[in-house]
DNA sequence: CGCGGGCGTAGGGAACGCGTCAAGACCGGC
DNA sequence: GCCGGTCTTGACGCGTTCCCTACGCCCGCG
């Protein structure tokens, strides 16, 4: 789960950040001042960071100083002051966008989640463990020499994707195969069965893949 | 040099961006609409896009899809309109940032700055080995004697960029003959045999420019 | 106890994708 | 104008993958 750290004194804000930014799946911290920010982000480094450059204490450029000479953590700075030199100021400094108040709460998640996803895609991939092995959704390796063709890719994309959750076996077979094969669940057993044994310790006791009779298939870590 | 593709019609603000650019070591090219920006992107991918939304072909967010579709290159986007329904659109459809117009050109060139320096700090490296031979992609040579023709070396290096990472068909299709030829496929099969017969040891048996069928091709180091 | 639905497994035919060889089209320099 | 290298096409054999059919098993139900 990507950490926010917001660091800003309006509790308005914080909360209405908190609310949008926990349903999208993120985590967020809270800071009210410089120092504790600064303080805060080296405890425990947070994967982006929100900051208001009206703080109480210290100029904001300096926090973003502070961050800076430690760590390359994405900043999306908030401000009232909307000239350019100023922006041009934050930018320089280290800054990866800026944003005037006042502005929109969905404009300013669209932001974060921009700023995240170009981190996030440019950086390390995506792993997930399935037993013994590891599989890597973007590389498309899986550890232990296993092969996968590209249909149990397909298949095992969407399964991982939301762990834990249950998928329906129409939704897979519409997404795979397309929904004229909609009734084709043969074509599920088949698969899932090439699967387990690629990927479970015991193909015949499936322990991540599992069957949910009747409705359909769940990844479970 | 790093090499920035401004999409627009205004030749004031292509004069203004073209001065600023160059004095900072960027590379300026232009296309004054959407269908000439993706041909020119498809042709020789620049490393950003500026890209204004209100241009007199296409719509501003189908050019965002048309380039995300295969690269994940940063676009900063212009725009005359403010409201933030059609910034978060634009995020979401894959924009790296919004700037609306009208902006001052200084802002504009921090912003391109900032997202330019999180790109470009990503992380390279100029040589690597594959089998016998080492490949030096800033100096464009390899050990051993070994020469290989523009579109070789531009299949070469998009496979190594990410080493063990797939890289799929159309991806490299795009990126290295154009969007059009998204299903030339055996343009790929002719070109990776010539690699494999120039670098691997044994190229009926490759063990470094690997085949995944039906999906794309991978470097292993 | 017999039955049927849903699930897992096995095997074979067909189609697709890949590698390779070969030849024609294009473009530069000598 | 000739010639070498490079880029585009085309055709063929082979292996893998996919699709489909068939069968055995477990469990709930009548």
């Amino acid at each position: 789960m990507t950490r926010v750290l917001v660091v800003d004194d309006e509790p308005q804000l914080l909360r209405a950040l908190r609310i949008n930014l926990r349903a999208r799946d993120y985590d967020v911290e809270v800071a009210a001042d410089g120092t504790t920010a600064l303080r805060q982000a080296g405890a425990a480094p947070p994967d982006l960071v929100v900051l208001d450059l009206g703080l109480p204490d210290i100029p904001g450029v300096d926090v973003i100083h502070g961050l800076r000479g430690w760590t390359r953590v994405p900043i999306i700075v908030l401000s009232g002051r909307a000239g350019s030199q100023d922006k041009v100021e934050a930018l320089e400094a280290g800054a990866d966008d800026y944003v005037t108040k006042p502005f929109d709460i969905e404009e300013l998640v669209a932001r974060i989640r921009a700023v995240s996803r170009r981190v996030t895609t440019a950086g390390e991939a995506s792993r997930v463990d399935v037993g013994e092995h590891t599989v890597d959704l973007a590389g498309k390796t899986v550890s232990g020499g296993v092969h996968l063709t590209p249909t149990e890719w397909h298949l095992l994309e969407i399964l991982i994707r939301d762990p834990g959750k249950l998928i329906s076996q129409q939704q897979l077979l519409t997404t795979v195969w397309g929904p004229s094969y909609r009734r084709e669940t043969h074509y599920l057993r088949q698969y899932m069965a090439q699967l387990r044994r690629k990927l479970e310790a015991d193909p015949a006791h499936p322990r991540h893949l599992l069957t949910e009779p009747g409705m359909g298939y769940r990844f479970q870590p």
